[in-house]
This record gives structure tokens, C-alpha cells and sequence, in this order.
DNA sequence: TATTGTTATACTCTATAACTATA
DNA sequence: TATAGTTATAGAGTATAACAATA
């Protein structure tokens, strides 16, 4: 257990990573926004799967996994075949349009934050995407579990 | 420097780190968006300032700090103030409410992080706040210098 | 002329709910 | 009846550009 203050101070730092996400996500090609790229990412990551799973993995509701595929199947990233076994599935995979497209993120990622992170060794890049990792996955485990607030006590201190 | 499969894995766990933010979100009293949560606290941090200041801080334009602003001054949290020294600028401060409010915000992020992170130490929890604010540093320092990409090669690849 | 702040507009991400097709 | 996926709608965050007031 850590002490409250700890608590505070990362709920602060969480707040203010926007500002590194979205210095990520200003250096991606035209039509293709965050979504599709962590979608494209998945898939490349670990093969071809349905809607649910990616779903899953975003951690997103399937209503917008559904968006952020259909917006790479437009543009031909992604292939969206019928699941054999299961008709009202469909399985996704990365057409070879996809994979240049993902060179193009990756190198931009590599690009972008070997510049800006030039001055922090390999292990302490790897330190802090162990942390990330483990942060991610303390909250897969034990968000669902949090009761969810109903607001009762917002009406006190005003 | 980094290898650059180091550099791969950070932007997909800064890309996935958005579920945990959305965790802390959820939390959140109603009325009170993350946006307004963060002007709050760091007014309150820092004490009094103007708009540009607070948009520099959270690290958006400062259209954007000025719609958090509003929302948070419509609900009585915020007090603008002119400002003596630039009748252009307005002086920010916390009312009692919106240090009431803090409070509350306060106690459901260490709420929420208490239950999720339970068995991670105190250093754990610290470690994590010095490179999550490095890397921050890090993008504040470098990001401002990097070419916007003008998406010439984007083609090639289709 | 330049700067502070606000507002209008547009885009992205997200969730909920209604809907379809299939199981 | 339940599940996989899509679509409509709505809410939040953000940026750009146009604007007013002041420096």
C-alpha cells in the first residue's frame, strides 16, 4: 500500500499524459487517427481475431471498435471476412495495405520519441513499459470490481 | 538511447494507458469532467494565475482552458477576477466550493488507486510518478522543436 | 500591431441504446 | 432468448480560426 499523496500525484501525472499522447498522435499520417493505428497495432500483435476480442483488447465497447474497423476497412488496412464457424461474426486481419501503414506508425513512433526521450537509457525506457504494463493490468483486474459512484454525496459539500 | 523495439512498446502501452484514465474518469462526481477536475487541481497546486498560465500548465490551447474554466466557474467552483495590472487578462482562483470540490475529487482518485494498485508499494507507486513526470518533462523540453509531418510519403505506401 | 481571452466550428474518441442477423 | 456486430445519438476533449477588448 502507498500513502495517499502517491495516490494524488499519479491521478496528476495520469491527467497530464495527455499532452505525450497527443504529441504521439500528432506525428500520424493523414486519415489515419489514433484508433485505427491501436486497432491495426492489435491485429498485427496478435493475428487475425473477431470484433469481440479487439474489442477487448482496446478496451473499448465493441460500438467503437465497430468504428475504428470500419474506418480501416474503408481505407483498406483491414480485411473483414465471414466466420465460418460463426455467421454472425466476422473474422479481421491486415491486408498487405495494412502492413505498410503500420511501418509508416511504427517508424513515426520510433521517429518521434527517439527524439524526444534521446537522453533515457534502454533499461529505463523498458523500466517505466514494464510499469505502464503492470499499471494497465492492476486496473484489468480489479477495476470491474469498484462499485460505481451514484453521486449521493456530491450534494454535501456544495 | 533506446533500442527502437523499446520505443514500439511504449507507444502501444501509451496508446492503451487511455483505459486506466477512463477508470479514474468514471469516478468522478457528476457535473465534474476530467477537464474541470484538472483545471482545479492545479489551480489549486499552484495557486492564483491567469488563463494563459493554466492553459500553458495543462498543456492545451487555451480555447480549451477557457471552456473548463467556464464550466467550472458556472458551477461556482472558479472565480475570475479581473486582473489590476491587464484589463485583458482574468485572475483565477478557487472558491470555497471548488476547494470543496477538490476534496472530493481527491479522495475518489485514492479511492479508486488504493483498490486497483493494493499490492504495490509506496516506492512502487513513487517510482512510476518520477518517470511518468520525466517523460513529460522530456516531451515538454523536445516535442515543441519536432517537424510536423506533412504526410508526402503517406501516398507511397497505398 | 500584438496579445488576452472568448466563441464558433469541426474532428476524434467514447458510451448507451436500438436494431439486425444468427445461435 | 441470448449473442455478435452495426448504427444512431449524445457527451467530452481538442484544435483552428475569427472575433472583441486591451496593451
Amino acid at each position: 500500500m502507498a500513502a495517499q499523496s502517491q495516490y494524488e500525484e499519479l491521478a496528476r501525472q495520469l491527467s497530464a499524459i495527455g499532452a505525450v499522447k497527443r504529441g504521439l498522435a500528432r506525428a500520424l499520417p493523414a486519415h489515419c487517427p489514433s484508433g485505427s493505428a491501436a486497432a491495426l497495432t492489435l491485429i498485427d500483435q496478435h493475428g487475425e481475431m473477431r470484433m469481440s476480442r479487439l474489442a477487448e483488447l482496446l478496451a473499448v465497447d465493441m460500438s467503437v471498435t465497430s468504428r475504428h474497423v470500419a474506418h480501416a476497412a474503408e481505407r483498406g488496412w483491414i480485411e473483414r471476412s465471414p466466420d465460418p464457424a460463426d455467421k454472425r461474426s466476422r473474422i479481421l486481419r491486415l491486408t498487405a495495405a495494412g502492413q505498410d501503414m503500420l511501418g509508416v506508425l511504427s517508424q513515426r513512433s520510433i521517429d518521434t520519441l527517439a527524439h524526444t526521450l534521446d537522453d533515457w537509457s534502454d533499461d529505463e525506457v523498458g523500466e517505466l513499459n514494464v510499469m505502464l504494463a503492470r499499471l494497465r493490468h492492476s486496473f484489468d483486474c480489479k477495476a470491474r470490481a469498484l462499485p460505481p459512484h451514484h453521486d449521493l454525496d456530491t450534494r454535501t459539500p456544495v
